[in-house]
DNA sequence: GCAGGATTTCAACGAACGTTGAATTTTAGT
DNA sequence: ACTAAAATTCAACGTTCGTTGAAATCCTGC
């Protein structure tokens, strides 16, 4: 049988998505992989091809259903607004709100897969390929939505303004423990609800500011 | 003699950001990197005790400079402000200007230098740390100047704000190309007048409605 | 309970890895 | 010119890397 629930299969893909995202995709070798998944080596050639394929396997396992759950929220808060536009900050909240709860109800599973994005995000060798090829869909219906939100914005304003936001997002999701340090752990990358009552505020308002300057 | 400027060990710390940038620490091997100096293997480890020290000096070769200038910027703004404080852009443009001149004076010096930085602050494993270690007392004055900017933010807002600053800071830095295929070419990522056109405005933007959010 | 495919084990390959020590060449002070 | 130190070359070490093929075991449908 294949499609079905294999745990060694699963137990694989946990193991790389944790070791992946800590260190990125050369610091961890197979071995180490299949250590921390106890199976053979040979086993991850079996179920995933190479080592490569196997870290493709990460990034798709979770990403349909991580861009599923945001269109969601997206259409959600649009069926709210039936004639008016909603405003920023909702749009902004239906982009973050479901990663926030996917952290809440299943953080061991979701914490690692955003460490990893933000590493991709980041990376000059990955950064531009692999995020557009799996979120450039749904980033473009989000830019949909706020262009109808701030009507008088400037194309060019409008992704830079998401831009900027992608890199907040990706860096805070990552939970790398560096505000801690930086704030003497008045603050805590861990702080969902923190995060959850700011980023919107945040990011909205930097929106709207950059907006009203390209009208200048 | 040892201290003057040795051409090999420049080339060797040349070849090293360059190609740490593009696959961080573990993507590269020496002998990728001293080929690319054009040199003997073991001069890598004659001028650098190891791969990792190596990793080391080529963090430590810029930051200090790099800390300089931008200290030296928020100084500026700050004389020009006797009795009142700096506005939030006039500080968040102290932080980043540099930055965009340094690109635009030596571009392919600094370059690979900042798409480092965004691997790093991004990596749980180092994120936390080295950023810490290298950048947090500039940061702490640059916390210090906004703060008198704005008497009413809460500390957290602060923190948090500047967390996200940071985040779409390094990103924009790092020229992935991301913004690139997203926007159709319609923006590039190596458009610095662009960046310091909006970047300001954003961020200042971003702090300004947090911390108007936090005094309801 | 048997057949056949799915899964797992075991052993091994050649290549590349970080690192080192000794020999050699180049450089600088006298 | 001589010398000592600095810089570079060369060859090699043990380890780990990604990957593979064949054999053994498990599971499922009949």
């Amino acid at each position: 049988m294949n499609n079905k629930n294999h745990p060694t299969r699963e137990r694989i893909l946990d193991a790389a998505e944790e070791l992946f995202a800590s260190g990125g995709f050369s610091a961890v070798s197979v071995r180490q992989i299949m250590k921390k998944a106890e199976a053979d080596v040979s086993l991850a050639y079996y179920h995933f091809k190479s080592k490569r394929d196997l870290f493709e396997a990460v990034m798709l396992r979770r990403v349909e259903h991580l861009n599923a759950i945001r269109l969601r929220a997206l259409e959600a808060v649009e069926k709210r607004h039936k004639d008016d536009a909603p405003t920023v900050e909702e749009i902004i909240e239906a982009f973050t709100r479901p990663l926030l709860e996917l952290l809440a109800e299943k953080h061991d599973e979701w914490h690692y897969y955003f460490a990893l994005i933000a590493q991709i995000n980041n990376s000059p060798d990955l950064g531009g390929k692999l995020m557009t090829r799996y979120f450039d869909p749904l980033v473009s219906r989000f830019i949909d939505a706020l262009r109808k939100a701030l009507p008088e914005c400037r194309e060019e304003d409008l992704y830079w303004s998401y831009h900027f936001f992608s890199g907040a997002l990706t860096l805070t999701f990552a939970e790398t423990g560096r505000i801690d340090n930086l704030s003497g752990s008045r603050c805590r990358s861990s702080d969902m609800a923190s995060i959850n009552e700011r980023m919107p505020a945040f990011i909205a308002g930097g929106f709207r500011a950059l907006c009203a300057r390209g009208q200048r």
